[in-house]
DNA sequence: CATGAGCGC
């Protein structure tokens, strides 16, 4: 029995804000790109723990350069955070650029990665622009 | 044209 309870539209959140709908499931991981090269782990702790409590916050760069990918991933207590965070921070500018955030789907290690561009699955309003 | 799908243990 399995059961699948994954429940869509958490409707509102202490009244305000809804969540999206996505194609993702919502986890309390948070994939954060668009980020500017010079963004640090700081930043977006502080950024984002307005909004709930994050207990992570990593930012990936590159080994051989050393500059940041451009990309990080934000970590939070529940996900009802980390969804509020996402709808509030998703399309707004962060150190001059367009945020995009969106929830995290964990790659398994050695395994090819099938990911669109988050081309309507969590993310900014693109079509209609 | 887009700076975007990891890391560590």
């Amino acid at each position: 029995m399995k059961g699948s309870l994954i429940q869509f539209s958490r409707s509102v959140v202490n009244g305000r804000l809804y969540c999206s709908p996505s194609s993702l499931p919502p986890n309390n991981k948070l994939f954060v790109a668009g980020l500017s090269w010079s963004v640090d782990e700081k930043s977006l702790n502080d950024a984002f723990s307005s909004f709930g409590q994050v207990t992570e916050v990593r930012i990936m760069y590159d080994k051989e350069t050393g500059r940041s990918r451009g990309f990080g991933f934000v970590y939070f207590s529940k996900d009802d955070e980390a969804c509020c965070a996402k709808d509030a921070m998703d399309g707004k500018a962060f150190l001059g650029r367009p945020l995009r955030v969106s929830f995290a789907v964990e790659k398994v290690r050695g395994a090819p990665v099938v990911v669109p561009r988050l081309r309507g699955t969590g993310n900014a309003d693109s079509k209609t622009r």
